[in-house]
DNA sequence: TTTATCATTATATAAATATCTAAATAATTA
DNA sequence: TAATTATTTAGATATTTATATAATGATAAA
């Protein structure tokens, strides 16, 4: 297991999962986005894959990413330990940044 | 300013945050809990400091570092974003980490 | 079974990073 | 003012990182 913090350290990564939250994605779909050529996009998802930070799926010759939504969570609770939280600022905070889609 | 996503990539630096979590703290006191040199503490402050993960304040010939809780607030929300959450299960969450002391 | 497509791995290189020792700066104390 | 203490900056070096091109692997289609 690779060092999650490593992986989210690189813009370019940071971008990816940005992408697949908003959808599942192959290697090509993603490329597409970027500058940079596919084997360097095989190695940004082998990085967040191997620190656990999205998932893979195979099907036929293709290979579907999406976010592991769980380790997101568990990263957030570096941050919010940080913090002397309350839920009320918690959510006042979290609502101004219009995350959370529901 | 510097990348936060880059001050917080090296262990080394998560574990001062985790020091000054618990207090404030000058650049002597921070390296007793380390093996590495008072240069490689002083770099590796600059660093938070000019990310904004951290503040400083000059008093005589110290400096005394503290952590910046909003930058952490801020941080914490791009994994927020990942995240379909909803506040119960966040809330769940949070408390089984064992975070936030109230 | 040959060819095309999707993707990863290998190799090389340039740039960024962590950390050391030594030197410099800044404030305090004798 | 000289010596001491706290800290940062400079210079050097070894390691890690991002990314390119070329080669390889795996599946599907002709």
């Amino acid at each position: 297991m690779e060092s999650p913090w490593k992986a989210i350290s690189d813009d370019s990564r940071r971008q990816i999962l940005l992408l697949l939250k908003e959808k599942d994605m192959t290697p090509t779909e993603i490329s597409k986005h970027f500058q940079f050529t596919l084997p360097a996009v095989s190695i940004h998802l082998r990085i967040l894959k191997n620190s656990d930070l999205i998932l893979e799926n195979k099907v036929g010759k293709y290979r579907i990413y999406s976010l592991n939504k769980a380790k997101a969570l568990e990263m957030m609770s570096f941050f919010a330990g940080m913090w002397d939280y309350n839920l009320k600022s918690l959510r006042e905070f979290l609502e101004n940044q219009k995350v959370g889609k529901r």
